[in-house]
DNA sequence: GACGTAACCGGACTTTACCCCGTTTCTGTC
DNA sequence: GACAGAAACGGGGTAAAGTCCGGTTACGTC
């Protein structure tokens, strides 16, 4: 009856009762932030609200970022579909540069509307977030720099910087933690909006031939 | 005899007690620094190895993070003297847009120097790193914007962009922990002549009238 | 030189991320 | 349907950040 959407879920690898415990956990860690915002989610109070011991979380996360790493990266895979399969401006088949300004201005949406959690989602020690960060816009950027042919040096090094300019404000730079209200002056949207704008300011000045 | 150095220190705030205990602090942190690495400094051990209590060296900086901030501060007042009063092209006088550029140049170098003590100064919870970051960056970027007079919109949020390009690579996006020898294939140096030169095309894209 | 106050000191205490390992549960095979 | 091996589970244990408060020490005043 209730055949399985996936037909083989991950073949051999991967028992069901700790995928069905991963479902748990993922689930009850999304109403915790909900209910208590990210930095208030701990180990032990996720362990006990899903039922489960802490060692279950640690072995199935191995880290504290990592629960948020993965809460991640079931959207991140949806956003990384749209660009490379979607429609155009964002998806392929357009303009590179014109792709390039689509791009920046859907990655700043989904960093700032998910902005805790992807904070959350950084490693003290260790270097990069693995899953957040230049390892999808970074090669993107970079391949749609190519394809603009705009005769640039070193675009390895530049599609970096610009990954970061379009990741690090939001990442880095802004207040995390804008109570559910926003902020006194200026939302949420409008910070979307000014930061968006300012990036296709970049882009345009950079493409201009 | 031993006259202070420097006449009156901070006039009636801060026992000479506490003021000798920040420097022992500060010293011993460098040299734990230096010989663990950063993320291997405890508080606990910095107070032992100081030979002060625990309660001290948070009473001094507050948290683990404010430790490293204050280390950084020291060398970022020097670096801002040479960028606010030191000669062309970093100091005031040359053209702006040349002054952006060797501004990049330095900051890079500078960072990557201390991209260590950097990252160990964010504060886990909390918003924005105080001391690193866009509040020196951000503004010298933004004032030497206007006068490069590009007609750029909106110099606020270009400018925060433009510092994150700047400085996120070195304190977001690069391998931390490099092991004293520093890494295969690229070294410090390259890496520091790599994004200074992508930042000297940004800018130059950027300005091109 | 004695005194009162305020700041400082120390270390025990709490909280939280993360580890370890004996025990339980699953899954494929006979 | 029972077995064996492997993987997952659980929860107590450790380390390190950060808090608290009673006792101590420095500094300005008389």
């Amino acid at each position: 009856m209730d055949s399985p959407l996936v037909p083989f879920g991950r073949p051999p690898t991967e028992r069901a009762d700790a995928a069905r415990n991963r479902e748990v956990l993922l689930c009850t860690a999304r109403a915790m932030i909900a209910e208590l915002g990210a930095e208030h989610v701990t180990m032990d109070g996720l362990a006990e609200r899903a039922g489960l011991g802490k060692g279950t979380v640690f072995r199935r996360f191995g880290t504290r970022a990592g629960i948020f790493r993965a809460l991640l990266d079931a959207e991140e895979q949806r956003f990384q579909c749209e660009v490379l399969s979607g429609p155009p401006p964002l998806g392929p088949g357009g303009d590179p540069v014109d792709r390039l300004i689509a791009y920046g201005r859907a990655r700043t949406r989904f960093l700032l509307e998910r902005h805790e959690i992807a904070r959350a989602s950084f490693e003290r020690k260790g270097p990069v977030p693995p899953a957040v960060g230049p390892n999808f816009s970074g090669p993107h950027i970079r391949m749609l720099l190519a394809q603009a042919a705009l005769g640039l040096p070193d675009p390895d090094t530049l599609s970096l910087q610009l990954a970061s300019a379009l990741e690090g404000p939001a990442l880095l730079f802004l207040v995390a933690d804008l109570p559910p209200e926003g902020r006194a002056g200026c939302g949420q949207d409008d910070l979307g909006t000014l930061l968006a704008d300012g990036w296709q300011t970049l882009i345009e000045r950079i493409a201009r031939r």
